[in-house]
DNA sequence: AACAAGATTAACT
DNA sequence: GTTAATCTTGTTA
C-alpha cells in the first residue's frame, strides 16, 4: 500500500535528530539529552552505529577548558564557531581523533565531547577493525577508542551532522530513566583553574546501557 | 626557533 | 603506577 510505504519513509527520515536539537542554547542540557542517542557512520565498507553512554559539554569562550577559551580563534577552533549541527574533530596528543558535537547559533562555539559508545550495528565492521572479537562494555569507552572503533577520522571534522553525509545521530527513542544519568567533573582538565570541577560531564553505567539496548530489540 | 603541555591510550613494570 | 607514541598550539627567546 502505498500511504504505508510513506508512512514507513518518513519514520525512517525523522529518525536522525533535527538542526534545532543542536542550535539551542544550553550546551549542558543538549550534552544529557545525548546519552541514549545513537551514533551513526555510514562507512564505504557499511553502517556502523553506537549508543552514546558519556558526553561532556565545554561551554565556549568563558569556559577554561575549552579550546575557544577567551575567545580562542585558530584553524582548529574555527570549526566550533560555526553553527551548531556539524562535527568538530581534532587530533589529541597527536594520535587520537576526538569527536565533538557542535552546538548553539553561529559565533558562539559551544561543543560536546563524545567520550563513550555502546557498539550496536557493524560488529563485523569493528572486529576488523580492531582485529579481534569486540568486548561491548569496553572497546566503546573512551573519547579516542571510539573513534577508531567507528572509524571516525579527521577527514570528517566540519561535516553536517544531518544526514546528508556520512556521521549523523538518531534518536530510536531508548528511554534511559533520569536517575540512571550520573553527573560530575569533566576528565582530564585540571588545567581548567576553577572550570575543572564543572558538572559537565554526564554518563550511564555500560552494563546498564547494554541491558537497555539489548531490551529495546536494538541489539 | 625551540619547547612544553595537552578534552589519550596501550603496553609495560 | 609509569611511559612512549606524536601533532597542534601557545609561550618564550
Amino acid at each position: 500500500m502505498a500511504s504505508l510505504d510513506g508512512l514507513h519513509r518518513k519514520m525512517k527520515k525523522e529518525i536522525i535528530i533535527p538542526n534545532d536539537f543542536y542550535t539551542g542554547d544550553d550546551v549542558v542540557r543538549i550534552a544529557r539529552q545525548l546519552i541514549g542517542k545513537f551514533l551513526v557512520n555510514q562507512t564505504p565498507e557499511g553502517k556502523i552505529t553506537g549508543s552514546i553512554v558519556e558526553t561532556e559539554a565545554y561551554a565556549g569562550i568563558v569556559d577554561k577548558a575549552s579550546h575557544a577559551y577567551n575567545n580562542r580563534r585558530t584553524k582548529r577552533t574555527e570549526v566550533m564557531y560555526r553553527k551548531g549541527g556539524i562535527a568538530y574533530i581534532y587530533l589529541c596528543y597527536g594520535m587520537h581523533a576526538l569527536l565533538n558535537v557542535v552546538t548553539n547559533n553561529e559565533g558562539i562555539p559551544h561543543a560536546i565531547l563524545i567520550r563513550g559508545i555502546i557498539p550496536v550495528g557493524g560488529l563485523d565492521l569493528m572486529e576488523t577493525r580492531l582485529n579481534r572479537k569486540i568486548n561491548l562494555l569496553k572497546d566503546g569507552i573512551g573519547p579516542g577508542r571510539l573513534t577508531r572503533l567507528m572509524g571516525i577520522s579527521m577527514d570528517l571534522n566540519g561535516t553536517s551532522l544531518d544526514g546528508s553525509h556520512v556521521l549523523h545521530i538518531e534518536d530510536k527513542q531508548l528511554e534511559i530513566e533520569p536517575k540512571a544519568i550520573l553527573q560530575g567533573p569533566r576528565i582530564g582538565v585540571d588545567y581548567a583553574g576553577d572550570d575543572t570541577l564543572l558538572p559537565y560531564r554526564f554518563r550511564i553505567e555500560a552494563s546498564f546501557a547494554l541491558e537497555e539496548i539489548k531490551k529495546a530489540g536494538l541489539l
